[in-house]
Parts: C-alpha cells; structure tokens; sequence
RNA sequence: GGCGGCAUAGCCAAGCGGUAAGGCAAUGGUUUGCAAAACCAUCACCCCCGGUUCAAAUCCGGGUGCCGCCUCCA
C-alpha cells in the first residue's frame, strides 16, 4: 500500500504519517460537552475521525482511539465569569449536574450507534480525572510556568515562547483584539486558568492544594491524552473552531508541563453549515441527530459527509441529503442484486480483477490525506461495474459473487457504507405493506401477466395515489413507499 | 483591527507542477408493453491581475468576494 499522508494543521502541509512508535498510533479527538442534545456537528467530527480510525486499521497499526466527554460546563460567558453550562441546564431542570451530564452522555453514544460510529476504545469523564489534572497544574506550578492568584492557577503564556503557533497568532496581537474584560488577576491578558477557585455556589467542584474549585476548560485533554496515550501522542484531532484558544493551550500546557512534543500530528475537521450559515448552539439553529435520524437515513448522512473532504466545510442542505439518499438507494439495490443472485458454477471472473484494481484505488484515495470524495467516487465505480455484470444476465460464479460482497465489505469496513445492505435480511428488510397496497400489487401483477396493460396501468396510478410507487424488474414487481 | 481558510460546469464536489475524478440536474441513446431501475454518450480551460517555470486550477505577489477564529461551541 502506498504511504499515509495527512494534512497537518502545524505546518499547514501534507505531511508522510509516521507514528511515533512503529505499527502503533495513538490518537486522541475532542468529544462533547455533555449539556444538551448531540447535533450534526458532533456527527460530523465523529464521523470522520471513525473513518480515519478505520482506515488505519485497515492499514495495519493497532490503534488507541480516545475521545473525551467534557462533564464539567466551564464557562458560558467570558474567560472568567460566567456560568457552568452544565450546571446551568441543571438548575433549569432541577436535576443533579452529573446525573445530566451522564443523560446526554448516553444519549450521545446512542445517537453515535445509530449512525454507525464505533466508540472510541476510550472515552474518558473529565470529572474522573481531577487527580490527573491537579499534578498537571501542579507540575507547571513546580516550574514556573504557573501562578497562582486567590485560589485561581493561571498559565503564563509569555513563559511559553512556542505560545500562538499552532494558530498563527501573536501574543501582541491577541490582547489588542481581546473582546473580553481582562482579568486584572492576570499578568498578561492572554494567560488563562488552569484551576479556578470556585465560588460557594458552584455545585461541581473539589478540593485542591489552592483551595475548593474546578478545573479550566483545557486541562482535561492535556491530562486524559497524556494519561492513555502517553506525553506525546501522534494524533490529536478535533473540529477547527478549537484550534484556538483549545488545543493552542492544550499544547502550551502539556508542553510546558513535559518538555516534550505533545503532537506529531494536528488534524482539524470542518464545520457544518446549514444553508450555508453557521451552525451553532449560541445562535439556536443546530439540527439535532434526533431531528436528523428521524427525517433521514443515517447511511445516507454517512455518504454526505463522505462527499467533502473532512476538513472542508460541509453545507448540509435538502438537495445535497436528497443526492446522498439516491446514491445510498443504487448502492443498496445493487447489493442486493448480488445477493439475490443464484451462484452458477462459474461466470463473471473477470470481475475478480476488477474488484482487486478497486481495492488499490479506494487504498490510493484513503492514502491521500484520508480522501473520502475519492473513495466515494470508487464505491460509485465499482457499483457501476456490478450492474453492468449484473445487467448483462450472464452467469456469475460463487466464487466471484463472494468476492463482491467481500468487496463491498471493505467498503463498509472503512468508510461505513455500504453496511445494512449487508447485514440485513433482503427479504425481511422491506417495509410491510398496507393489506390495500398488497392486493392491488397482486391484482396488477396478474394483469401484466395477461398483458391486459390498461388494467395494469390503472392498478400503477391507485397505488401511487396510495403513497406507493411499484415498479417492474426481471425477477417481478417490486412495490415500496413512494418519495 | 489581527490571524487562518476557501473561490473549480446550472448545483454539490475531488484535485497538492504536466495539459480538469465523481455525483445531482439536463440532453441523446440502449433496454422496457409503458414507467422505474440499470447501462452508454454529450456537457468546464478552474474569481481577476501580475510573476516563477519548458509546463500552473495547482507555487509566489497583489486585488476582489465568501467563511471561520480572536468569547462557550464538534
């Protein structure tokens, strides 16, 4: 297979992908703040960090996947005031901050299940790591990168000379454009807190050297990475909007804290648009995967995301959904052609050799900086070669049918799709039809089959004013809801 | 104001120096009782200006436009 190659958001290059240890990647991905509901944005990260999680596995490394949940809220406003914002639903909802963190926590692993996103083979709490986090702060305090202020540790970020890189901002430029008060605590405008002191009525919080309090917002990931992937991990990924001031402070930190490299590779995925305006929870216009499951197939969710690049924004509009569900619905039937199909004793060898140049290119495309559109564009491809067979009604081969469906496998194997087509039972799979739709389906199958057309044709227009559309094949009709 | 990214056919979108993947839509065809599905064919010189190069959508500089970050957010 050809090397990996992965765009690196600290030099802004395609970089050859070497982990650090040979054969082994660890790879770490900032997950949710469990408050509400999971949303198309969290979908979307997860996706594509399952289909990159996938693909080197594929690929032949063992990897460890971590990816955080946030339970502790932080701040809603600004840098240092504000409310805990799981605190705050809490309170709306009179209910324990943890006991809804823990709900929205399950709620989101389900949400993930149910678009085909395996759970990472770690998903640590943040409030099950205080500990590791106070010898982190600790750690800094010991030397010097640190201070500690009535009971709040703050991180001195001039102490930090590498401090902006990952984003490309200026310490001198930061303050001038700083749209927050600045904490007269601070000795630079910039410096951000590690450890808060937390005042009386904050219900999450624990006892440290400085006094009760909660942690900053930052060093959760510094903390868990570092705890299962070791002081430097080769991936650390996680949606665009965080890069700064995120994962800028999660390396001044762990960094600060270490001496030692904290990331080999930064990878940034993409936001969501809906109709090309932002999505976000502070302007209320986020669909939620509730909303979305419930209008639309998860696979076909899958294959949108596939079509753009991970790290490109992605417009989620009706038309592009719409497209994804017709490519699911050729992908889907074509499986299930193959299925259906009766293994002769031999036939359609010289697909073997098609699926094994497909295999290379859907191995080329993903080598290419995980290239989804590319791999997409493949199972397309390859979908196209498999009808043509299918369509020309030669004999296939056992052999050669099996390799098909293993071909698809792969597919589905890495980037997700095709999967139910595969595991389901073709048969049971269908929707049951109303009692009314089925017997006008048998009444005009026996129509055609006296080739009365004009009794078959009024049969076709009740059933479509039913709801239902039925069409023709070679092995009969096939009736299913009607778009 | 600072930083970063993007700008490819009617629409979505890949492309990472050698003369434009794929999909949707459209048009013509094969197949079909008709329809659907499927298959075949047609459909772009890449925002503008300048530069580097034998060669640029791809690199550099300058414009214009859009998006994001600089504040919690996947």
């Amino acid at each position: 297979m050809l090397p990996i190659t992965v765009t690196n958001t600290l030099s802004r290059r395609l970089e050859a992908f070497e982990p650090v240890v040979p054969g082994r990647v660890g790879i770490y991905v900032c997950g949710p703040t469990v408050y509400g509901p999971a949303h198309l944005g969290h979908a979307r990260t997860a996706m594509a960090y399952d289909v990159i999680v996938n693909f080197l596995r594929y690929a032949g490394y063992r990897v460890t996947y971590v990816s955080n949940i946030t339970d502790v809220g932080h701040l809603t406003d600004d840098a240092d005031s504000g409310e805990d914002k799981v605190q705050k639903e809490a309170r709306k909802r009179k209910v324990d901050p943890l006991a809804l963190a823990t709900r929205y926590m399950l709620e989101y692993f389900e949400d993930m299940a149910a678009l085909g996103v395996a759970r990472p083979d770690v998903a640590p709490r943040a409030t099950e790591h205080i500990p590791q986090m106070l010898r982190l702060v600790a750690e800094l305090l010991e030397r010097g990168i640190a201070y500690e202020v009535d009971g709040t540790v703050y991180f001195e970020v001039r102490k930090f000379p590498n401090y902006g890189r990952l984003s490309r901002k200026l310490l001198s430029e930061l303050v001038a454009g700083a749209r927050v008060e600045v904490d007269q605590a601070k000795r630079d405008p910039a410096d951000f807190a590690l450890w808060f002191r937390s005042p009386p009525e904050h219900i999450l919080k624990w006892e440290s050297p400085w006094g009760f309090g909660y942690p900053g917002w930052h060093i959760e990931c510094s903390a868990m990475a570092m705890q299962y992937l070791g002081e430097t991990i080769d991936i650390h990924g996680g949606a665009i909007e965080l890069s700064f001031p995120h994962h800028e402070n999660e390396i001044a930190q762990s960094e600060g804290a270490t001496g030692k490299p904290f990331v080999k590779y930064w990878v940034h995925s993409g936001l969501v648009q809906i109709d090309g305006q932002k999505m976000a929870k502070s302007l209320g216009n986020f669909i939620t995967l509730r909303d979305l499951l419930a209008r639309w197939d998860p696979e076909a969710f899958r294959l949108f995301c596939l079509g753009t690049a991970y790290r490109s924004p992605i417009d989620f509009t009706e038309d592009a959904l719409a497209a994804a569900t017709g490519h699911l619905e050729r992908i889907t039937a074509a499986v299930f052609q193959v299925r259906a199909l009766a293994a002769a004793p031999a036939g359609g060898e010289a697909m073997l050799a098609a699926i094994e140049s497909s295999r290379a290119r859907l191995e080329a495309a993903m080598c290419e900086d995980f290239n989804t559109a590319k791999a997409l564009a493949e199972l397309l491809a390859f979908t196209r070669e498999v009808n043509t067979l299918l369509a020309g009604g030669a004999a296939v081969g056992g052999g050669v049918k099996d390799a098909i469906l293993a071909h698809y496998a792969l597919f589905g194997r890495i980037l997700g799709v095709p999967r139910r087509a595969l595991a389901a039972d073709p048969s049971a799979s269908a929707e049951p039809l109303p009692p009314g739709v089925l017997a006008k389906a048998k009444e005009r199958d026996a129509a055609r089959a006296r080739k009365d057309w004009a009794a078959s044709d009024r049969l076709r227009a009740e059933i479509a004013a039913l709801g239902y559309a039925i069409k023709d094949t070679p092995g009969g009709s096939v009736v299913r809801k009607a778009k």
